[in-house]
DNA sequence: TCATAAATATGTAATATTTACACATTAAAT
DNA sequence: ATTTAATGTGTAAATATTACATATTTATGA
């Protein structure tokens, strides 16, 4: 075994420097459930070779910001949210994904309660989505949103993400709706209300829904500090 | 709800010029498996700031090529691998995580059989490490490792990627050892034979093991396409 | 006011899965 | 041939999941 070593690297500016270097945007993906329907957030595409199409809320990053930060600023641009639920999903990276160029793009996911947030601005369109309606879009955001819904339903089977989409108080019909509109599968009640109760992380409010056309159901609430207690941590091997 | 559009931008080209750019690499995350521990592959950083230290695989990504072919280009040069599993796993955009400046990495994860892929070149010492002995790396390469290996603990329960890490023939004491190993439990033997063979993907070779101390065990092989018939399709929260 | 409709709320038996555990079998080493 | 140290398999108990039925509550409208 030999090894031929080289001298080390002292002027590090100079390495990077030497780098090609890329243009780099965030794309939010930014869901919402209202209706018992998944939604995605989109405005038309201000570009004209995409004209009439729908696009993602994105923007380049800056020089000095993280790309989380990035995505939280875009989001926050666009809808006057802070404090919101972000998660990074993948990065794309295909060389003519963008029609001006190479342009890479990290998708941030992002869940919110459509009911409790308004949008600030409606430029450009902007507004919810069926996320099944859709099956054109602007550059490869169809692509994009695909995968961000995969990676939700995923999600949503082993994290507590899904509370990001309801009201602070909600009723377990509101929370099977949602899992039942994002998995798109149908559940029986009694196991999914044994489930969660089992889980163990609802609290009861002691409210009731209003304005509900008939028996209202109980309000409970997520607490994340019984999730973090009792959250499974064993190991399940199954594929 | 007013709306004031803006003019369509037609000079996507000038549109992208306009944004600033990156400097981005790849870093892969090769793990392998030897001697019942789980091994990273790693070199010595040619940074003189961070001389001694141990360094992931990596380079910039070229003006051409998608991340994952920059990923696989990495993996080739260094091991002389191709068709090795490789899965993207995060990109890491701290500011300041680079000496040189602003550098953004995507992080990729391999796993390939040590035993059956020699290492061609041994430049800056070049070798495995145990993934559990490190404790400082150059960069936030130490980061980055870690995320990739909570990574893999999670994906193995849930696909079958383990796969990758042995020979293609394997005894089951083999494959429990890699279980072990990884997600750093006790698992009883008889159960853990139990959950692969229900899992109906493993094709027994009539072969068995050799070279070995006692009793040889039998040798399987993973069938990818037992695999796809039979993998779990159905919904199962659990959180 | 009372009957009806439509939802909430809960319980239980059957089935499937996971866990814990013990003994027989095989081949290498002496 | 005997010992040793593995491999290989079975089974009962506990747990989790599934399938399914009935009682309760409130809004509504006759």
């Amino acid at each position: 075994m030999s090894s031929v070593n080289q001298p080390l690297i002292i002027d590090t500016v100079s390495l990077v420097a030497s780098y090609p270097k890329v243009a780099l945007t965030v794309d939010c993906v930014i869901f919402g459930f209202e209706d018992n329907k998944l939604k995605v957030l989109l405005i038309r595409s201000d570009l004209a070779i995409y004209k009439g199409k729908w696009s993602l809320l994105g923007d380049f990053a800056r020089e000095s910001e993280t790309l989380e930060e990035a995505a939280y600023r875009v989001l926050y641009e666009r809808t006057g949210m802070t404090d919101v639920f972000l998660d990074q999903v993948h990065i794309f990276s295909a060389p003519d994904r963008h029609p001006g160029g190479r342009v890479l793009t990290v998708a941030y996911c992002s869940l919110l309660d459509i009911r409790h947030h308004e949008l600030k601005i409606t430029e450009n369109e902007l507004h919810w989505h069926n996320v099944t309606d859709l099956d054109t879009m602007a550059f490869d955001h169809l692509e994009i949103m695909q995968t961000s819904y995969k990676w939700l339903q995923k999600r949503i089977q082993e994290h507590p993400l899904g509370f990001n989409l309801l009201p602070e108080k909600f009723s377990l019909r509101e929370l099977q709706n949602l899992y039942e509109a994002i998995l798109n599968v149908e559940l029986d009640r009694r196991n999914f209300r044994k489930k969660f109760f089992s889980m163990d992380f609802l609290i009861d409010t002691g409210e009731f829904e209003e304005d509900v056309k008939h028996r209202p159901g109980k309000l409970y609430q997520f607490s994340f500090e019984k999730y973090e207690l009792n959250k499974r941590k064993w190991v399940g091997i199954d594929f």
